[in-house]
DNA sequence: ATAAACCCTATTAGAGTAATAGACATTATC
DNA sequence: GATAATGTCTATTACTCTAATAGGGTTTAT
């Protein structure tokens, strides 16, 4: 049940775009080069991450000096699980459970069959966290939790 | 987030042994090649992992003419979540949040680490079901569906 | 003794992952 | 308008993993 790096990556890049944000009211803009050293990730893989993401819709670049990317739409208007697809396709253990991408998976009688019924409670319940959660909400809860542990020096 | 065909071909077994099972109060001695055949799974590859869940204390077998494989305990105590760690390894979508196989994932904080909390939720919910649902839960889902379809006739 | 079953390890073909490379396009600035 | 900093795009590669296949060994009922 793992999330790749590309993933990974485009979530840790997303998320650090949205915290950046969360003060300020403009969208700020970010290089590559930067993002890559701030989170220690190869800046050629993420270049390809960032452009995948650019190309669905989820961010959005300026090219040359002075150039970088942001986010295409406010923090609370994109959500992880949005991410996810994006980068790592569908959210389901199995494809049989997927909404973005059913495929039948051979067995005799999907409706009776036990495997189905339960892949697809862990679907729903992996959808229910990502679908629901969305940039804005990671930001809160890191900037809360900053501030917690500052308390607790 | 993907189920392998490994641990998909695992758990239909073992819920296929568990469901038969579920009538007679003795467990079912099945043989790999009958096993392989109802779920249609390569039976060559079917050997290799009912032998990991054999060496994982989840079967128990006998040899020789006669012989198979049946559940090592009542299908009320096998969970999902056990079958699934011993087949696909560590529910976790990341391996910092992995009760069985932390690392550190080189975030300079997890503390305040968004992508952290979130994939820690991910991976409670994919562990509240997995451990929670026992071979005993899944039979009982499939009878009562069958139930439903053969009055829907 | 035989055949039916599990035991165990090695091998392989193919796919997927994580990167790396490099040529190209755009734009701010001087 | 030259230059340098930036994103765009595609190809390639090394490596790992997956899914399966192969085949010889061991046990046991008859």
């Amino acid at each position: 049940m793992r999330l790749s790096k590309r993933g990974e990556y485009g979530l840790r890049a997303m998320i650090e775009l949205a915290t950046w944000e969360s003060d300020l009211p403009d969208p700020q803009i970010v290089q590559i080069k930067e993002l890559a050293e701030r989170q220690k990730i190869p800046a050629k893989f993420l270049e390809q991450i960032l452009l995948s993401l650019k190309n669905a819709g989820l961010l959005q670049s300026k090219m040359g000096i002075g150039g970088g990317y942001h986010l295409a739409r406010p923090p609370a208007e994109i959500s992880l699980g949005h991410i996810v697809r994006v980068l790592d396709g569908p959210l389901a253990p199995i494809r049989c459970v997927s909404q973005m991408a059913y495929e039948p998976c051979g067995c005799p009688d999907e409706q009776t069959c036990g495997l189905r019924m339960v892949m697809s409670d862990v679907r729903n319940a992996i959808s229910d966290i990502l679908d629901t959660t969305t940039l804005a909400d990671v930001a809160r809860r890191v900037e809360a939790a900053k501030r917690s542990t500052t308390l607790g020096l």
